[in-house]
DNA sequence: GGTAGAAGTAAGAGGGCTATCACTTCTAAA
DNA sequence: TTTAGAAGTGATAGCCCTCTTACTTCTACC
């Protein structure tokens, strides 16, 4: 928020393109500030456009975050697919580098599982984001029977426990607890994928 | 924050007893809204009191997070003690016991980790703070050592994922991502440990 | 070239918050 | 009983936010 007043930093965008460059500086803006910190001014002022100008485009503040929420998750689909596909052939490994790769992704652009399941956005939730949630559980559901889960019901809260590990590793990140700055992407998701092995070796015993 | 207008929510306190009557409801706040939607003024209309009246007993907003992070450090300490000394003689248990104190006691009384070291409290940490810290790591660093984790140096990185997972439960059930609604904060906590053990049996292969 | 409609702006209403200030009310002690 | 100081109030300044309205500017197409 201090350098807000510094003006333009994503280069103002050509006329026309305000609603792309919205969306994207949104990602911006969440992992600098979080969910709690975003705001429609502070947006239009990196962009250099009036206050006014992203509601030409969006008919609100939730609206705007309903997009970019559908937008993050199915990013984060692709990244999480992308991870299990080339971790090695151990469904551990290949569940675990899932799991980083959320921490990865998230931490780099600042949309997780908070924003993407936001109570305010639930409302704005299009379809997008249930399908991609879908499918990411068809992928997860899938790694976890090969990883020696074959029931669901036995499956799901594995799942939840590694999730909560990962989205606990972005937050205390974010917070700076992990370290007294933040931690790079990379290094965050490498002690999450530790982390993430441990947890699934010691469910299976 | 709905039913802030109700007005009074736990009695309008004797003159005199603000100040404590300040700190206890910022739990209550805290646990609802979370330390982005603390607000002073919303506390003052709990208590029934004019907006202006907190500031008689605490310098500003932050000054009063201080004080009650200095608390929550405190209380924090003593469940986990107790729960690390009320649990079995197996270590892991110990350390599970403790991450299950931490997930119970942060869901009742919304003050964890992110409140405890907020960044912008930093500079009003008194030693409190700092003194609860020392000892509640002296206590963890026991325990792994007891768990087979003699080293500190390797203990740490298992603490660490030890209460990325607790914090993890909390944030996430908070957001309600865990059920629909919020859990109890024995159930969290139920979940909390039983991942817990499994995070430390594989980490003791 | 002219023009309709899209894109962006300036201004501001309305609301929340932090914090301050002059004021009143209460209470405890001389 | 008087009174000094602590506790609480009402009003308000100042900031940031969301969102609206009337206006201007641009551009693409006839």
């Amino acid at each position: 928020m201090t350098e807000a007043a510094a003006g333009t930093r994503s280069g103002r965008p050509a006329r026309g393109q305000l609603r792309p460059a919205l969306i994207a500086e949104s990602f911006v803006l969440l992992s600098e500030a979080g969910l709690a910190g975003f705001s429609v001014a502070e947006l239009a002022r990196r962009l250099g456009v009036s206050t006014a100008a992203p509601y030409r485009h969006f008919a609100s503040r939730d609206a705007l975050l309903a997009v970019v929420a559908a937008q993050a998750a199915d990013e984060l689909t692709r990244s999480m697919e992308s991870a299990a596909r080339s971790a090695g052939p151990d469904p551990v490994d290949r569940l675990a580098a899932t799991a980083g790769a959320y921490v990865r992704h998230v931490s780099d652009r600042g949309a997780g599982l908070d924003v993407i399941f936001a109570p305010e956005l639930r409302p704005l939730r299009d379809a997008d984001v249930a399908r991609a949630g879908r499918n990411l559980m068809t992928l997860l559901l899938d790694l976890a029977r090969q990883a020696g889960h074959p029931d669901p019901s036995r499956a799901l809260p594995l799942l939840e426990q590694l999730f909560v590990l990962a989205h606990g590793y972005v937050t205390l990140d974010t917070d700076g607890f992990l370290t007294r700055s933040r931690l790079s992407s990379e290094d965050v998701a490498t002690r999450a994928t530790r982390a993430a092995t441990a947890l699934l070796r010691g469910n299976t015993p």
